[in-house]
DNA sequence: CAATTAAGATTACATTTGTAAACGAAAGGG
DNA sequence: CCCTTTCGTTTACAAATGTAATCTTAATTG
């Protein structure tokens, strides 16, 4: 791995905006601004920083389209999910993030497909799961009583 | 459910602040402090501002123990993790969310006993679980061919 | 062609967060 | 009893974020 992924960083405003360019693969402004300002009470001038603040980023691509931009997506949306919550899950205790997860699964609404392919990816990390995960909290590491 | 839980918001460098009280189950500012120069190159005051703050939103509460004070948690860390974690999830299409989950699953260290519960737990929602998860990044629901 | 509209850019401003210095009071050492 | 260490509090300040008004310019419309 050479590439230096710097690793985007999108608030939860934005990401609203990129779910809507995600979704539609491409939009003009004046989509992306019809589309929120239905779903948030958001006025325009609001949606349009946070367009520009994507473009700045490098979230968002532009291609001009006559006086106007279509905006495009720089990053995979499944790359910024997957990154998020796996960045989420690294600042949290490792000796609990298990657990976190199973309660996430249980309240996160699953396609069939999506529970098989999980249970698949479990049932083939089983032989080589270890015992136990330690607790990383501290800097030597902790005697795994942490109060929960 | 009457009780309107304001849920706390913890920032990355509070949390590490929150994990050293979770482990230790109380500390007092030294402890905390002398851990953390440990682990980050933090000053004192720096350390000192994290605490004050989580006090103040009501993540940790203080006992008075002659001049100073111990800290103890008053979020249960469990709590604490699986919101974050939902939270985060939230925000993101929930047609792909099990795809999310796949990818962390694949990355992340599990202890055997959390694979199994994962497992049980899969293996429980799977006869409920849906044919489809409907994307949601639209006002009425996309058409499922989001360009991840 | 003038007036209105719409698109993007600039500016604004409060709050949260990361990071820390400075200060005041209390406690302990000598 | 004074000096120093140590606590907790107050103040500081830049960057990020949420939220939005204003401005400039180009295009649309009568």
């Amino acid at each position: 791995m050479a590439t230096t992924e710097l690793a985007v960083t999108i608030s939860d405003a934005e990401w609203r905006v990129m779910r809507i360019v995600w979704t539609l693969g491409q939009a003009d402004s004046r989509t992306i601004i019809d589309l929120l300002e239905q779903q948030h009470d958001w006025k325009a001038p609001t949606i349009k920083t946070l367009i520009g603040r994507l473009v700045k980023k490098g979230a968002l691509g532009t291609t001009k389209n006559g006086r106007q931009f279509i905006y495009t997506p720089l990053i995979k949306e499944q790359a910024a999910m997957d990154g998020a919550l796996l960045n989420e899950l690294d600042q949290m205790c490792a000796m609990h993030r298990g657990t976190s997860l199973v309660h996430v699964l249980e309240q996160t609404e699953l396609s069939k497909t999506d529970v098989q392919n999980l249970i698949d990816c479990l049932t083939q990390k089983l032989p080589s799961a270890p015992t136990m995960v330690d607790c990383d909290c501290l800097p030597d590491g902790c005697e795994g009583s942490c109060d929960v």
